[in-house]
RNA sequence: GUGGGUAUAGCUCAGUUGGUUAGAGCGCUGGAUUGUGGUUCCAGAGGUCGAGGGUUCGAGACCCUUUACCCACCCCA
Protein backbone atom coordinates (compact mmCIF):
# COMPACT_ATOMS: atom_id res chain seq x y z
CA UNK A 1 0.00 0.00 0.00
CA UNK A 2 1.07 3.33 -0.69
CA UNK A 3 1.92 5.41 2.13
CA UNK A 4 1.13 9.18 2.61
CA UNK A 5 4.43 11.06 3.26
CA UNK A 6 4.87 12.63 6.65
CA UNK A 7 4.66 16.22 7.15
CA UNK A 8 4.23 19.02 9.57
CA UNK A 9 2.53 22.36 7.84
CA UNK A 10 4.57 25.28 7.20
CA UNK A 11 4.50 27.84 10.39
CA UNK A 12 4.12 24.98 12.58
CA UNK A 13 6.59 24.19 15.16
CA UNK A 14 7.40 20.55 15.83
CA UNK A 15 10.33 19.39 18.51
CA UNK A 16 12.46 16.21 19.26
CA UNK A 17 12.07 15.26 23.00
CA UNK A 18 15.36 17.04 23.94
CA UNK A 19 14.68 20.30 22.60
CA UNK A 20 10.71 19.78 23.79
CA UNK A 21 11.89 18.91 27.54
CA UNK A 22 14.01 22.44 27.26
CA UNK A 23 11.15 24.49 26.03
CA UNK A 24 9.05 23.11 29.23
CA UNK A 25 11.48 24.35 31.00
CA UNK A 26 11.06 27.84 29.98
CA UNK A 27 7.60 27.72 30.14
CA UNK A 28 8.19 26.52 33.78
CA UNK A 29 10.07 29.01 34.60
CA UNK A 30 7.82 31.38 33.22
CA UNK A 31 4.88 30.24 35.20
CA UNK A 32 7.03 30.34 38.80
CA UNK A 33 7.99 33.77 37.62
CA UNK A 34 4.22 34.61 37.35
CA UNK A 35 3.68 33.06 40.33
CA UNK A 36 5.72 35.28 42.43
CA UNK A 37 3.81 38.12 41.49
CA UNK A 38 0.67 36.77 42.32
CA UNK A 39 -0.85 35.66 39.39
CA UNK A 40 -3.62 33.29 38.90
CA UNK A 41 -3.28 30.69 35.93
CA UNK A 42 -6.13 30.36 33.78
CA UNK A 43 -7.22 28.42 30.70
CA UNK A 44 -9.70 29.07 28.08
CA UNK A 45 -11.03 27.05 24.94
CA UNK A 46 -8.30 27.07 22.04
CA UNK A 47 -11.92 27.40 19.99
CA UNK A 48 -14.69 29.90 20.70
CA UNK A 49 -17.55 30.37 18.18
CA UNK A 50 -16.43 33.39 15.18
CA UNK A 51 -18.64 35.85 16.39
CA UNK A 52 -17.25 36.39 19.82
CA UNK A 53 -13.24 36.13 18.13
CA UNK A 54 -14.29 38.24 15.41
CA UNK A 55 -16.64 41.16 17.65
CA UNK A 56 -13.63 43.81 17.13
CA UNK A 57 -13.88 43.34 13.18
CA UNK A 58 -12.33 44.23 10.24
CA UNK A 59 -8.32 44.45 9.54
CA UNK A 60 -5.79 41.75 10.03
CA UNK A 61 -7.72 39.69 12.18
CA UNK A 62 -10.43 39.43 9.94
CA UNK A 63 -8.10 38.17 7.19
CA UNK A 64 -5.37 35.81 9.75
CA UNK A 65 -8.08 34.41 11.85
CA UNK A 66 -8.65 30.83 11.24
CA UNK A 67 -12.27 29.97 10.71
CA UNK A 68 -13.83 26.43 10.70
CA UNK A 69 -17.72 25.57 10.30
CA UNK A 70 -18.59 22.41 12.41
CA UNK A 71 -22.58 21.85 10.87
CA UNK A 72 -24.26 25.12 11.95
CA UNK A 73 -21.74 26.04 13.96
CA UNK A 74 -19.48 29.44 13.03
CA UNK A 75 -15.84 28.60 14.37
CA UNK A 76 -12.49 30.31 15.01
CA UNK A 77 -9.04 29.42 16.54
CA UNK A 78 -7.93 31.89 18.92
CA UNK A 79 -5.38 34.22 17.48
CA UNK A 80 -4.08 35.90 20.76
CA UNK A 81 -5.36 35.06 24.76
CA UNK A 82 -6.84 38.71 24.93
CA UNK A 83 -9.86 38.21 23.08
CA UNK A 84 -10.78 35.56 24.68
CA UNK A 85 -9.48 37.08 28.34
CA UNK A 86 -11.89 39.41 27.53
CA UNK A 87 -14.97 37.18 27.15
CA UNK A 88 -13.95 35.25 30.17
CA UNK A 89 -13.74 38.82 32.07
CA UNK A 90 -17.23 40.02 30.65
CA UNK A 91 -19.04 36.27 31.09
CA UNK A 92 -17.47 35.74 34.64
CA UNK A 93 -17.61 38.92 36.25
CA UNK A 94 -19.30 38.86 38.78
CA UNK A 95 -17.75 35.72 40.47
CA UNK A 96 -14.25 37.43 39.75
CA UNK A 97 -12.32 39.57 42.61
CA UNK A 98 -10.87 42.64 40.92
CA UNK A 99 -8.26 43.71 40.15
CA UNK A 100 -8.32 40.44 38.77
CA UNK A 101 -4.71 39.14 38.06
CA UNK A 102 -4.57 35.96 35.49
CA UNK A 103 -1.75 34.63 33.66
CA UNK A 104 -2.25 32.03 30.28
CA UNK A 105 0.25 30.08 28.79
CA UNK A 106 -1.24 28.74 25.36
CA UNK A 107 -1.26 28.20 21.71
CA UNK A 108 -2.72 31.06 19.31
CA UNK A 109 -3.07 30.52 15.75
CA UNK A 110 -2.79 33.15 12.70
CA UNK A 111 -2.89 32.38 8.89
CA UNK A 112 -0.40 34.45 8.06
CA UNK A 113 2.61 33.13 5.81
CA UNK A 114 5.02 31.77 7.85
CA UNK A 115 8.26 33.47 7.85
CA UNK A 116 11.62 33.30 9.67
CA UNK A 117 10.62 33.65 14.09
CA UNK A 118 6.79 33.83 12.49
CA UNK A 119 4.84 31.01 12.94
CA UNK A 120 1.22 30.54 12.49
CA UNK A 121 0.67 27.94 15.66
CA UNK A 122 2.92 29.81 18.46
CA UNK A 123 2.42 29.78 22.32
CA UNK A 124 1.59 32.85 24.27
CA UNK A 125 2.47 33.72 28.01
CA UNK A 126 0.05 35.98 28.72
CA UNK A 127 -0.07 38.14 32.01
CA UNK A 128 -3.03 40.54 32.26
CA UNK A 129 -4.22 42.75 35.54
CA UNK A 130 -7.73 43.95 34.70
CA UNK A 131 -9.13 46.54 37.23
CA UNK A 132 -13.37 47.25 38.00
CA UNK A 133 -13.54 50.51 36.73
CA UNK A 134 -10.30 51.67 37.33
CA UNK A 135 -6.68 50.81 37.88
CA UNK A 136 -3.18 52.36 39.20
CA UNK A 137 -0.48 53.09 37.18
CA UNK A 138 1.79 51.24 39.70
CA UNK A 139 0.47 48.02 37.79
CA UNK A 140 1.92 49.41 34.90
CA UNK A 141 5.22 49.84 36.10
CA UNK A 142 5.03 46.13 37.20
CA UNK A 143 4.52 44.53 34.30
CA UNK A 144 8.18 45.16 32.90
CA UNK A 145 9.72 44.26 35.77
CA UNK A 146 7.87 40.84 35.31
CA UNK A 147 9.45 41.17 31.81
CA UNK A 148 12.73 41.56 33.59
CA UNK A 149 12.52 38.75 36.20
CA UNK A 150 11.07 35.50 33.30
CA UNK A 151 13.86 37.01 31.01
CA UNK A 152 17.05 37.08 33.43
CA UNK A 153 15.33 33.98 35.12
CA UNK A 154 15.54 32.39 31.65
CA UNK A 155 19.24 33.20 31.69
CA UNK A 156 18.83 35.74 29.63
CA UNK A 157 20.74 38.84 29.22
CA UNK A 158 20.60 41.25 25.82
CA UNK A 159 17.45 42.42 25.79
CA UNK A 160 15.85 45.77 26.04
CA UNK A 161 12.42 46.49 27.03
CA UNK A 162 11.31 49.59 25.28
CA UNK A 163 8.71 51.58 27.07
CA UNK A 164 6.32 54.54 25.26
CA UNK A 165 2.68 55.82 26.02
CA UNK A 166 -0.27 56.36 23.60
CA UNK A 167 -1.48 58.94 24.79
CA UNK A 168 1.79 61.03 24.20
CA UNK A 169 2.11 60.40 20.33
CA UNK A 170 -1.66 60.83 20.50
CA UNK A 171 -1.17 64.48 21.86
CA UNK A 172 2.06 64.89 19.92
CA UNK A 173 -0.30 64.24 16.26
CA UNK A 174 -2.83 66.38 17.84
CA UNK A 175 -0.44 69.43 18.86
CA UNK A 176 0.99 69.05 14.99
CA UNK A 177 -2.18 69.26 13.48
CA UNK A 178 -1.91 65.83 12.16
CA UNK A 179 -5.92 65.16 12.55
CA UNK A 180 -7.42 61.97 11.19
CA UNK A 181 -4.09 60.25 10.01
CA UNK A 182 -2.59 59.70 13.83
CA UNK A 183 -3.22 55.79 12.84
CA UNK A 184 -1.13 56.30 9.83
CA UNK A 185 1.62 58.55 11.18
CA UNK A 186 1.59 55.89 14.16
CA UNK A 187 2.41 53.21 12.29
CA UNK A 188 5.23 54.93 9.86
CA UNK A 189 6.48 56.18 13.21
CA UNK A 190 6.96 52.51 14.47
CA UNK A 191 9.16 51.61 10.96
CA UNK A 192 11.73 54.46 12.22
CA UNK A 193 14.21 51.82 13.25
CA UNK A 194 13.68 49.74 10.22
CA UNK A 195 13.27 51.66 7.42
CA UNK A 196 15.65 54.82 8.77
CA UNK A 197 14.71 58.38 8.91
CA UNK A 198 14.56 59.21 5.22
CA UNK A 199 12.29 56.88 4.36
CA UNK A 200 10.18 57.34 7.61
CA UNK A 201 9.87 61.58 6.55
CA UNK A 202 9.32 60.52 2.78
CA UNK A 203 6.15 58.14 3.93
CA UNK A 204 5.14 60.94 6.11
CA UNK A 205 4.51 63.28 3.29
CA UNK A 206 3.26 60.51 0.78
CA UNK A 207 1.17 58.28 2.43
CA UNK A 208 0.11 60.18 5.45
CA UNK A 209 -0.15 63.23 3.36
CA UNK A 210 1.92 65.40 6.06
CA UNK A 211 3.75 68.65 5.58
CA UNK A 212 7.53 68.99 5.25
CA UNK A 213 7.74 70.79 8.48
CA UNK A 214 5.07 68.79 10.40
CA UNK A 215 6.75 65.70 9.53
CA UNK A 216 10.60 66.67 10.09
CA UNK A 217 9.27 68.37 13.48
CA UNK A 218 7.49 64.81 14.68
CA UNK A 219 10.21 62.87 13.63
CA UNK A 220 12.66 64.85 15.40
CA UNK A 221 10.99 64.58 18.89
CA UNK A 222 9.75 60.78 18.44
CA UNK A 223 14.24 60.07 17.84
CA UNK A 224 15.36 62.47 20.40
CA UNK A 225 16.76 59.53 22.85
CA UNK A 226 18.57 58.49 19.46
CA UNK A 227 20.69 61.98 19.99
CA UNK A 228 21.04 61.02 23.52
CA UNK A 229 18.22 63.54 24.64
CA UNK A 230 16.44 62.85 27.54
CA UNK A 231 12.94 62.49 26.21
CA UNK A 232 10.90 63.07 29.18
CA UNK A 233 12.78 66.63 29.18
CA UNK A 234 12.18 66.69 25.50
CA UNK A 235 8.58 66.42 26.19
CA UNK A 236 8.24 68.38 29.74
CA UNK A 237 9.10 71.34 27.42
CA UNK A 238 5.80 70.94 25.29
CA UNK A 239 3.54 70.34 28.19
CA UNK A 240 0.53 72.84 29.39
CA UNK A 241 -0.89 72.76 25.25
CA UNK A 242 -3.10 69.45 25.31
CA UNK A 243 -4.32 67.32 27.86
CA UNK A 244 -3.86 64.06 26.23
CA UNK A 245 -0.56 65.15 26.09
CA UNK A 246 0.13 65.94 29.61
CA UNK A 247 -1.83 62.94 30.92
CA UNK A 248 0.80 60.49 28.64
CA UNK A 249 3.57 62.39 29.76
CA UNK A 250 3.20 62.01 33.08
CA UNK A 251 1.93 58.39 33.28
CA UNK A 252 5.24 57.99 31.18
CA UNK A 253 7.01 59.51 33.95
CA UNK A 254 5.74 57.50 37.26
CA UNK A 255 5.89 54.31 35.08
CA UNK A 256 9.54 54.79 34.52
CA UNK A 257 9.98 56.11 37.35
CA UNK A 258 8.85 53.21 39.29
CA UNK A 259 10.36 50.76 37.32
CA UNK A 260 13.46 51.25 38.60
CA UNK A 261 12.17 50.88 42.10
CA UNK A 262 10.82 47.60 40.86
CA UNK A 263 14.12 46.17 40.28
CA UNK A 264 14.32 47.19 36.71
CA UNK A 265 17.98 48.28 35.57
CA UNK A 266 18.39 51.32 33.15
CA UNK A 267 20.94 48.39 31.02
CA UNK A 268 17.12 47.05 30.21
CA UNK A 269 14.38 49.42 29.51
CA UNK A 270 14.46 52.61 27.58
CA UNK A 271 12.44 55.12 26.33
CA UNK A 272 11.73 55.12 22.90
CA UNK A 273 9.17 57.36 21.16
CA UNK A 274 8.72 55.30 18.40
CA UNK A 275 7.06 51.92 19.49
CA UNK A 276 3.79 52.30 18.72
CA UNK A 277 2.84 49.14 17.59
CA UNK A 278 0.88 46.35 19.34
CA UNK A 279 -2.58 45.84 18.68
CA UNK A 280 -4.68 49.03 18.48
CA UNK A 281 -7.05 48.61 21.65
CA UNK A 282 -3.71 50.02 23.32
CA UNK A 283 -4.77 53.54 25.20
CA UNK A 284 -1.92 54.46 26.93
CA UNK A 285 1.45 52.88 28.39
CA UNK A 286 3.06 50.29 25.59
CA UNK A 287 5.65 47.60 25.83
CA UNK A 288 8.26 46.17 23.94
CA UNK A 289 11.06 43.81 24.02
CA UNK A 290 13.87 43.04 21.57
CA UNK A 291 16.52 40.99 22.03
CA UNK A 292 19.38 42.62 20.96
CA UNK A 293 21.49 40.33 19.67
CA UNK A 294 18.72 39.39 16.95
CA UNK A 295 16.39 42.88 16.38
CA UNK A 296 15.39 41.32 13.04
CA UNK A 297 13.37 39.03 14.79
CA UNK A 298 11.06 41.19 16.00
CA UNK A 299 9.59 41.37 19.77
CA UNK A 300 9.47 38.98 21.48
CA UNK A 301 6.97 40.41 24.08
CA UNK A 302 4.72 43.44 23.46
CA UNK A 303 1.88 44.77 25.54
CA UNK A 304 0.76 47.60 27.28
CA UNK A 305 -3.09 49.53 28.63
CA UNK A 306 -6.17 49.10 27.41
CA UNK A 307 -8.70 51.43 29.22
CA UNK A 308 -11.77 48.84 27.71
CA UNK A 309 -11.02 45.60 27.62
CA UNK A 310 -14.44 43.92 27.29
CA UNK A 311 -16.22 46.86 25.45
CA UNK A 312 -17.79 44.33 22.61
CA UNK A 313 -18.93 41.86 25.38
CA UNK A 314 -20.33 44.29 28.67
CA UNK A 315 -21.30 47.41 29.43
CA UNK A 316 -18.78 47.26 32.59
CA UNK A 317 -15.63 49.47 32.58
CA UNK A 318 -12.73 47.01 32.71
CA UNK A 319 -9.55 49.09 32.30
CA UNK A 320 -6.56 46.84 32.32
CA UNK A 321 -2.76 46.33 31.48
CA UNK A 322 -0.93 43.23 30.36
CA UNK A 323 1.89 41.46 27.68
CA UNK A 324 2.27 38.44 25.70
CA UNK A 325 5.51 36.73 25.39
CA UNK A 326 5.81 34.79 22.31
CA UNK A 327 7.28 31.81 23.93
CA UNK A 328 7.76 29.50 20.47
CA UNK A 329 9.38 33.02 18.66
CA UNK A 330 11.41 33.26 22.28
CA UNK A 331 12.67 29.30 21.81
CA UNK A 332 13.51 29.36 17.96
CA UNK A 333 15.38 32.91 19.04
CA UNK A 334 17.59 31.21 21.46
CA UNK A 335 18.18 28.02 19.24
CA UNK A 336 18.72 29.82 15.86
CA UNK A 337 21.15 32.30 17.86
CA UNK A 338 22.98 28.57 19.63
CA UNK A 339 22.55 29.77 22.79
CA UNK A 340 20.36 27.12 24.13
CA UNK A 341 22.34 25.11 27.26
CA UNK A 342 23.22 21.54 26.25
CA UNK A 343 24.03 20.85 30.42
CA UNK A 344 20.10 21.74 30.93
CA UNK A 345 18.82 18.43 32.07
CA UNK A 346 16.97 16.92 29.77
CA UNK A 347 16.60 13.46 30.35
CA UNK A 348 12.58 11.83 30.97
CA UNK A 349 14.36 10.12 34.37
CA UNK A 350 16.77 10.41 36.67
CA UNK A 351 17.39 6.30 36.71
CA UNK A 352 17.31 3.37 34.01
CA UNK A 353 16.85 0.03 35.83
CA UNK A 354 18.08 -2.41 33.80
CA UNK A 355 16.76 -6.02 35.08
CA UNK A 356 19.22 -8.96 34.11
CA UNK A 357 16.83 -11.98 35.46
CA UNK A 358 14.14 -13.39 33.85
CA UNK A 359 12.21 -12.43 37.14
CA UNK A 360 11.32 -8.66 37.25
CA UNK A 361 9.94 -8.39 40.92
CA UNK A 362 12.92 -7.11 42.35
CA UNK A 363 13.55 -4.35 39.81
CA UNK A 364 9.62 -3.50 39.91
CA UNK A 365 10.09 -3.39 43.65
CA UNK A 366 13.50 -1.29 43.86
CA UNK A 367 11.38 1.12 40.75
CA UNK A 368 8.71 1.66 43.17
CA UNK A 369 10.92 2.43 45.89
CA UNK A 370 12.74 4.60 44.34
CA UNK A 371 9.58 6.71 42.72
CA UNK A 372 8.48 6.75 46.61
CA UNK A 373 11.55 8.71 47.13
CA UNK A 374 11.17 10.74 44.04
CA UNK A 375 13.54 9.90 41.99
CA UNK A 376 12.31 9.68 38.51
CA UNK A 377 12.59 6.05 37.19
CA UNK A 378 12.83 3.77 34.16
CA UNK A 379 12.70 0.25 33.67
CA UNK A 380 14.14 -1.16 30.51
CA UNK A 381 13.07 -4.79 30.67
CA UNK A 382 13.35 -5.18 26.33
CA UNK A 383 15.03 -8.17 25.13
CA UNK A 384 18.03 -6.41 24.09
CA UNK A 385 21.56 -6.77 24.01
CA UNK A 386 23.42 -4.95 27.02
CA UNK A 387 24.79 -2.90 25.09
CA UNK A 388 21.70 -1.56 23.44
CA UNK A 389 20.44 -1.23 26.74
CA UNK A 390 23.04 0.93 28.13
CA UNK A 391 22.72 2.65 24.66
CA UNK A 392 19.47 3.86 25.46
CA UNK A 393 20.31 5.57 28.60
CA UNK A 394 22.93 7.57 27.05
CA UNK A 395 21.13 8.71 23.99
CA UNK A 396 18.42 9.82 26.62
CA UNK A 397 21.26 10.95 29.27
CA UNK A 398 19.70 9.55 31.83
CA UNK A 399 22.40 10.04 34.59
CA UNK A 400 22.37 6.51 36.37
CA UNK A 401 21.94 3.09 35.53
CA UNK A 402 20.91 0.88 38.12
CA UNK A 403 22.00 -3.20 37.36
CA UNK A 404 19.99 -5.97 39.36
CA UNK A 405 21.73 -9.42 38.44
CA UNK A 406 21.81 -12.71 40.31
CA UNK A 407 25.03 -11.65 41.94
CA UNK A 408 22.85 -8.33 43.41
CA UNK A 409 19.99 -10.00 43.94
CA UNK A 410 21.44 -12.76 45.54
CA UNK A 411 23.29 -10.38 48.05
CA UNK A 412 20.54 -8.04 48.62
CA UNK A 413 22.80 -5.30 47.24
CA UNK A 414 21.84 -2.84 43.48
CA UNK A 415 25.28 -1.68 41.21
CA UNK A 416 24.51 1.88 40.11
CA UNK A 417 27.07 3.15 37.05
CA UNK A 418 27.17 7.09 36.92
CA UNK A 419 27.29 7.57 33.33
CA UNK A 420 29.13 10.51 32.96
CA UNK A 421 32.19 9.14 35.18
CA UNK A 422 31.62 5.59 34.41
CA UNK A 423 32.20 4.92 37.63
CA UNK A 424 29.89 1.74 39.49
CA UNK A 425 29.23 1.76 43.08
CA UNK A 426 27.42 -1.79 44.26
CA UNK A 427 25.69 -1.10 48.17
CA UNK A 428 22.22 -1.70 49.51
CA UNK A 429 19.17 0.31 47.48
CA UNK A 430 18.08 2.35 50.52
CA UNK A 431 21.99 3.74 50.83
CA UNK A 432 22.36 4.23 46.68
CA UNK A 433 18.40 6.00 46.72
CA UNK A 434 20.15 8.58 49.52
CA UNK A 435 22.77 9.03 47.34
CA UNK A 436 21.30 9.50 44.21
CA UNK A 437 18.67 12.16 45.35
CA UNK A 438 21.36 13.98 46.50
CA UNK A 439 23.56 13.78 43.17
CA UNK A 440 20.39 14.43 40.90
CA UNK A 441 19.80 18.04 43.27
CA UNK A 442 23.17 18.81 42.74
CA UNK A 443 23.03 17.92 39.10
CA UNK A 444 19.78 20.13 38.52
CA UNK A 445 20.54 22.87 40.32
CA UNK A 446 21.19 26.59 39.00
CA UNK A 447 21.85 25.30 35.25
CA UNK A 448 20.14 28.46 32.83
CA UNK A 449 18.20 27.49 29.98
CA UNK A 450 20.55 30.03 28.02
CA UNK A 451 24.41 28.79 28.03
CA UNK A 452 26.56 31.14 30.29
CA UNK A 453 28.22 34.16 28.52
CA UNK A 454 31.90 33.33 27.15
C1' G B 1 -2.53 39.03 -0.46
C1' U B 2 2.48 40.63 -3.26
C1' G B 3 7.68 39.55 -4.75
C1' G B 4 12.03 36.27 -4.86
C1' G B 5 14.46 31.46 -3.95
C1' U B 6 14.79 26.17 -3.14
C1' A B 7 13.26 20.88 -3.79
C1' U B 8 18.81 14.74 -4.56
C1' A B 9 19.30 9.07 1.56
C1' G B 10 16.23 9.88 8.23
C1' C B 11 19.24 15.01 8.67
C1' U B 12 22.79 18.71 6.33
C1' C B 13 24.30 18.99 1.54
C1' A B 14 27.83 17.75 -3.19
C1' G B 15 26.70 16.15 -8.15
C1' U B 16 31.37 19.51 -14.01
C1' U B 17 28.89 22.38 -21.13
C1' G B 18 23.12 16.69 -20.59
C1' G B 19 26.74 10.75 -20.94
C1' U B 20 28.14 3.97 -17.61
C1' U B 21 25.66 1.26 -11.71
C1' A B 22 23.67 9.02 -8.23
C1' G B 23 27.83 10.49 -3.81
C1' A B 24 29.84 12.56 1.17
C1' G B 25 29.40 13.72 6.37
C1' C B 26 26.20 12.85 10.34
C1' G B 27 22.46 9.41 11.92
C1' C B 28 20.68 4.17 11.66
C1' U B 29 21.69 -1.51 11.79
C1' G B 30 25.26 -5.43 12.68
C1' G B 31 30.21 -6.96 14.27
C1' A B 32 35.11 -6.32 16.98
C1' U B 33 33.05 -6.56 22.85
C1' U B 34 26.86 -12.53 24.99
C1' G B 35 27.38 -7.85 32.32
C1' U B 36 29.15 -2.08 30.09
C1' G B 37 27.22 3.23 26.77
C1' G B 38 29.59 7.65 25.18
C1' U B 39 35.61 7.11 21.96
C1' U B 40 37.94 3.84 17.96
C1' C B 41 37.97 0.18 13.90
C1' C B 42 35.25 -2.99 10.25
C1' A B 43 30.87 -4.17 7.52
C1' G B 44 25.85 -3.09 5.94
C1' A B 45 20.98 -1.12 4.97
C1' G B 46 18.74 3.07 3.09
C1' G B 47 17.11 7.07 -3.22
C1' U B 48 10.15 6.39 -8.03
C1' C B 49 16.54 12.77 -7.62
C1' G B 50 8.99 16.72 -4.85
C1' A B 51 4.87 15.43 -8.61
C1' G B 52 3.13 15.52 -13.87
C1' G B 53 4.30 16.44 -18.86
C1' G B 54 7.95 17.84 -22.76
C1' U B 55 12.92 18.26 -25.55
C1' U B 56 16.82 14.40 -26.54
C1' C B 57 19.95 8.47 -28.84
C1' G B 58 20.38 9.70 -23.56
C1' A B 59 17.68 14.18 -18.22
C1' G B 60 19.18 14.63 -11.18
C1' A B 61 20.84 18.58 -14.71
C1' C B 62 17.33 21.87 -20.11
C1' C B 63 11.80 23.69 -20.97
C1' C B 64 6.53 23.94 -19.28
C1' U B 65 2.89 22.99 -15.48
C1' U B 66 1.94 21.96 -10.45
C1' U B 67 2.66 21.23 -5.26
C1' A B 68 5.38 21.92 -0.96
C1' C B 69 8.85 24.47 1.75
C1' C B 70 12.14 28.77 2.70
C1' C B 71 13.16 34.15 2.54
C1' A B 72 11.24 39.14 2.22
C1' C B 73 6.99 42.78 2.07
C1' C B 74 2.20 43.68 4.65
C1' C B 75 1.23 42.83 9.61
C1' C B 76 2.76 40.84 14.04
C1' A B 77 4.64 37.25 19.48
Amino acid sequence: MEKISPRTLSGFMELLPQRQALFDKMAEILRTSFSLYGFTPLDTPLIESAEVLLAKGGGETEKQIYRLKKGDSDLALRFDLTVPLAKYVALHGNELTFPFRRYQIGKVYRGERAQRGRFREFYQADIDIIGDGTLDIMNEAEIPSIIYRCFTTLGLQKFVIRVNNRKVLTGLFELSGVGDKAGDVMRIIDKLEKIGKDKVLKLLEEDAGLGADQAEQIVDIVTCQERGDDPIEKLTALKGRNETFDLGLSELSAVTKYMGDFGVPASHYKIDLTIARGLDYYTGTVYETMMTDQPEVGSICSGGRYDNLAGYYTDRKLPGVGISIGLTRLFFVLEDGGYLNDEVCTAPADVLILPMTDDLRHAIALATAMRQEGLRVQMYAENKKFKARLSYADKLKIPYVAFLGEDEIKDGFVTVKDMASGEQTTASAAMIITALKDNIRRLSEGVPIREPKK
